[in-house]
RNA sequence: CGGGGUGUAGCGCAGCCCGGUUAGCGCACCUGCUUUGGGAGCAGGGGGUCGUGUGUUCGAAUCACACCACCCCGACCA
C-alpha cells in the first residue's frame, strides 16, 4: 500500500478522510451519506460499547429495544421536537414492490400505500414515551432507567464519515422519574459517565457544560454536553444528556400516582453518544502516519513481527511473549504473513494505530532481546525478551496516560481568554480553539456572533468560576465566561 | 439546498481541447526466482459495459444535450 495520507498541515479535512478510509475504519457506500463500518472501525465501536454498557449498568440502567419505525403522528405530539427533526426524516410510505410493466425492474406498488406513513427513527423519545404510558402507573414504577443500542437515521444535507452520517449507531438512554430533582440528577450523572469515559478510555479531555437555549435539544428543558477540542482547533460535541422536564410526559400523557395518591406527570431525561466518538478519537490523537489509538480501546494492543517471518527461533520467542502478554490480559497478535516485508508491516500497523509493536529478528534472538516500539511517540527501545511482557504492560499504561496528558496540554494551549470582540475574531482566525469570553446572555448576541464569526457557544461550562465582566459585543454585564468555538 | 469538482481496471491517474488500429501508466493483484532490521528487485501474466441515456458522425472515452452518482466548501444539524 502506497503512502498517501494527506498531511494535516496541507488539508486537515482531507487528512481525516484519508485516515478513515486508508486506516481501515470505514468505506463509502452505495447510499449517499451512509458509510460501511469496516472491521477495525466496528471493533473500536464494540470496545466503546462494552465499556459504556458496563458503566450504564453500574448506574442502574437496563437495555431494551424499541422499533425502528415510528408512526408519523407520534412525531407531531411534542411541538419543539417535531420542529427540530422534521426536516431530516426518512419516511416509509409503501410496503411492497412489483415488477415494472415494461420489464425495466421493480417499482413501488401503488396499491401498497401505507395508511399512516412510518418515520425511520431519528431518535426514539416519541415511541418510547408512547410505551412508557403503559408501563408507568405508580411511583413504585419509578425510576425507569432504560437504554437502547440502535441505529438512527437523520437525513443530513452534508455528511462526513463518523462525524455526521445519514445513518449512525448510538445508544440512547430514556429515563422516567418521580421528581424534577431526581431527573436533573440523572441527566448530570450520565453526563459525568460520558465525561469519565471520554477521559479515562478515549484519553480525550472534555469540557462539561450546558447548552444555551438556542443550542438545546428539540424538546429539552436543559441540555448538558461534553465538548472536545480537535487538533485543527474546531470543537466537537461528543455527547449530550438532556433534562426533558415533563414535556414528553405531557405530550404522551404519562402520569403516575404518588405516595399521596396525587396524579402527577413524569419527569424525563434522555442521553446519547454515537459512532461520532470514533471520529473524535481519530481527530484527537492521530498523526500524519496514521491512526493513534489509546490502548484501552485499541482492538489490538500489541503486534509481534518476526524478521524474517518464517525463522523458527524468532517464532519461538514470539510465541512465548505472546503467551505471557495474554496472561496479563493484553490483546496480541503475531503477524505470520511471510509475503510482506518487515518495513511494510511496520508502516501498516502504524497506519492502523496499534499502540505497541514488538520486532524480533535474528540479532535479537542471539542477544536475547526484542525491540519494542510505541505508536504514539514512535520511540523504540531494545530490552531483554524476559522483561518484555512486564515492560509492555507498563508501556500500555504509560501510552494511555501520555495521550491524555498530551491532549490536555493541547486543550490548555488552545483555550484563550479574550475580553474584546477584536481579540475574539483575531483568535478565531489565527488560532482557532476554545475561546472563553463574556456574553450578555441573549440569543440575539449569540446569533450575531455566530453570523459574524461562525463561532457558536459550545456550552456554559459547569465548572466556570463566577467572574464579573462585560459582554464582548454589547458591553452589558456578565457574571461568567462561556465557551465559544467553531464546531463540527 | 447553493457553490465548486470528479466519474476511464481494486486504488490513483493520463488520454478528451484537435474523433480514427488492439484505451495507456503507476500502485495493488497472480506466477517464478532472488530478497527480508522501515513501505524489495527482476522477469512474465491477468483484469476495462471509458458513470448512464440520447444524439451528431462512416467512426465517439474524445463532440452536443439530458440525467445519475460521489467528493469538497458553505448554510442546517449529533
Amino acid at each position: 500500500m502506497a503512502k498517501a495520507i494527506t498531511p494535516r498541515h496541507v488539508d486537515y479535512a482531507e487528512w481525516y478522510n484519508d485516515l478513515v478510509i486508508r486506516g481501515g475504519l470505514a468505506d463509502y457506500s452505495a447510499v449517499r451519506g451512509c458509510m460501511i463500518i469496516k472491521p477495525l472501525g466496528y471493533a473500536l465501536w464494540e470496545n466503546m460499547r462494552a465499556v459504556l454498557d458496563r458503566m450504564f449498568k453500574e448506574t442502574g440502567h437496563v437495555n431494551a429495544y424499541f422499533p425502528l419505525f415510528i408512526p408519523k403522528s407520534f412525531l407531531s405530539r411534542e411541538a419543539q421536537h417535531v420542529e427540530g427533526f422534521a426536516k431530516e426524516c426518512a419516511v416509509v410510505t409503501h410496503h411492497r414492490l412489483k415488477l415494472a410493466d415494461d420489464g425495466s425492474g421493480v417499482v413501488v406498488d401503488p396499491e401498497a400505500k401505507l395508511e399512516e406513513e412510518l418515520i425511520v427513527r431519528p431518535t426514539s423519545e416519541t415511541i418510547i414515551w408512547h410505551t412508557y404510558r403503559d408501563w408507568i402507573q405508580s411511583y413504585r414504577d419509578l425510576p425507569l432507567l432504560i437504554n437502547q443500542w440502535a441505529n438512527v437515521v437523520r437525513w443530513e444535507l452534508r455528511t462526513r464519515p463518523f462525524l455526521r452520517t445519514a445513518e449512525f449507531l448510538w445508544q440512547e438512554g430514556h429515563t422516567a422519574h418521580a421528581t424534577r430533582q431526581e431527573a436533573i440528577a440523572e441527566a448530570e450523572r450520565m453526563l459525568d459517565v460520558y465525561a469519565r469515559f471520554a477521559e479515562e478510555y478515549m484519553a480525550m479531555p472534555v469540557v462539561r457544560g450546558i447548552k444555551t437555549p438556542s443550542e438545546r435539544f428539540a424538546g429539552a428543558e436543559e441540555t448538558y454536553c461534553i465538548e472536545a477540542l480537535m487538533q485543527d482547533g474546531k470543537a466537537l460535541q461528543a455527547g449530550t444528556s438532556h433534562f426533558l422536564g415533563q414535556n414528553f410526559a405531557k405530550a404522551f400523557d404519562v402520569t403516575f400516582l404518588d405516595q399521596n395518591n396525587q396524579r402527577q406527570y413524569v419527569w424525563a431525561t434522555s442521553w446519547g453518544v454515537s459512532t461520532r466518538l470514533i471520529g473524535a478519537l481519530v481527530m484527537t490523537h492521530s498523526d500524519d502516519d496514521g491512526l493513534v489509538l489509546p490502548p484501552r480501546l485499541a482492538p489490538l494492543q500489541v503486534v509481534i513481527i518476526t524478521i524474517p517471518t518464517v525463522e523458527e527461533p524468532q517464532m519461538t520467542v514470539a510465541l512465548q511473549i505472546a503467551d505471557a502478554l495474554r496472561q496479563l490480559g493484553i490483546s496480541v497478535e503475531i503477524d505470520t504473513d511471510d509475503t510482506k516485508r518487515a518495513g511494510f508491516k511496520f508502516a501498516e500497523y502504524e497506519l492502523r494505530g496499534v499502540p505497541v509493536r514488538i520486532a524480533i529478528g535474528k540479532r535479537d534472538v542471539e542477544h536475547g532481546t526484542v525491540e519494542i516500539a510505541r505508536r504514539d511517540t514512535k520511540e523504540k527501545v531494545t530490552i531483554s525478551s524476559e522483561s518484555a511482557p512486564d515492560y509492555v504492560r507498563a508501556l500500555l499504561e504509560e501510552i494511555q496516560r501520555s495521550l491524555l496528558d498530551r491532549a490536555k496540554r493541547f486543550v490548555a494551549a488552545n483555550t484563550h481568554y479574550v475580553d474584546t470582540f477584536e481579540d475574539f475574531e483575531r483568535i478565531l482566525e489565527e488560532r482557532g480553539g476554545f475561546v472563553m469570553a463574556h456574553w450578555d446572555g441573549t440569543a440575539q448576541t449569540e446569533a450575531l456572533i455566530k453570523e459574524r464569526t461562525k463561532a457558536t457557544i459550545r456550552c456554559i461550562p459547569l465548572n466556570a468560576e463566577p467572574e464579573e465582566g462585560r459582554c464582548i459585543v454589547t458591553g452589558k454585564p456578565s457574571h461568567r465566561r462561556v465557551l465559544f468555538a467553531r464546531a463540527y
